[in-house]
DNA sequence: ACCCAGGGTCATA
DNA sequence: TATGACCATGGG
């Protein structure tokens, strides 16, 4: 058996998953705070962050730079580390009004656009990528902590590599299309939330194929 | 009582 | 540049 390319890993997490249709978001600003809130927090947290929002009528970039802080936290705060992610949401909201909002941040070139998200305070590259993708449909293949453990488990990927090596190794082995993006990244959380790249692995995980056929370099990656 | 989750920053060597 | 402490809640 040939050695599995990251598109054979799509077919099989595609075939096993099925359609994903990411971000869960109503809008794109929704899209953007939901990428702060979920910064290593379950997303069933952020749900209720996003819901209590919604409730309130703070989930806009106004009212987020006009309420008093306490009250944002208080808000957002079955997401953890709630100060600090308040204060991520007030200044990215007035990067986002400064910038005349999507429409204004839609027309910037892609690569100038995350050089200025990650200047701001709490962006990093993942949540920069993630925005870019999924609220401005750029060609930007995002990398997490799923995709880092999966990957490396395969023995696709090692895990030395940083952020940008194994993004490049995706972009050099993905025809270029957005869309594929969108679900892939979508794909391998879904994946990722089943315990299946943990070890031991179970039986019914869709990359167990992939899994034994790598299990020779898995064994190796781990010493 | 532990462990971790759809990261990022800052201090230290 | 590379590692480690820290941020903090909710669910297993």
């Amino acid at each position: 058996m040939r050695r599995a390319s990251p598109l054979d890993v799509y077919e099989q997490l595609h075939a096993h998953h099925g359609d994903q249709r990411w971000w869960p978001a109503e809008s794109p600003f929704e899209m953007m705070i939901g990428a702060i809130l979920t910064q290593n927090t379950r997303w069933e947290n952020v749900e209720m962050a996003i819901s209590n929002l919604k409730k309130a009528n703070m989930l806009n970039p106004e009212s987020m730079l006009s309420c008093e802080p306490e009250q944002l936290e208080e808000l957002i705060h079955p997401t953890g580390f709630f100060r600090q992610k308040a204060k991520r949401l007030i200044e990215f909201s007035r990067f986002f009004t400064a910038h005349g909002g999507t429409e204004g941040l839609k027309r910037w070139p892609t690569k100038a656009l995350r050089a200025r998200l990650l200047t701001i305070n709490g962006i990093g590259p993942e949540t920069a990528d993630s925005i870019l993708l999924y609220a401005f449909d750029k060609m930007v293949f995002v990398v997490d902590a799923y995709t880092k453990r999966i990957f490396s488990r395969l023995g696709m990927i090692k895990a030395s590599m940083n952020y940008e090596e194994i993004q490049n190794y995706f972009i050099q082995r993905l025809p270029g299309l957005p869309q594929l993006y969108q679900e892939y990244h979508a794909l391998i959380v879904q994946q990722g939330k089943c315990n299946c790249s943990a070890k031991p692995r179970c039986d019914d995980c869709p990359l167990f194929e992939l899994c034994s056929s790598a299990a020779e370099t898995d064994r190796l990656s781990e010493l």
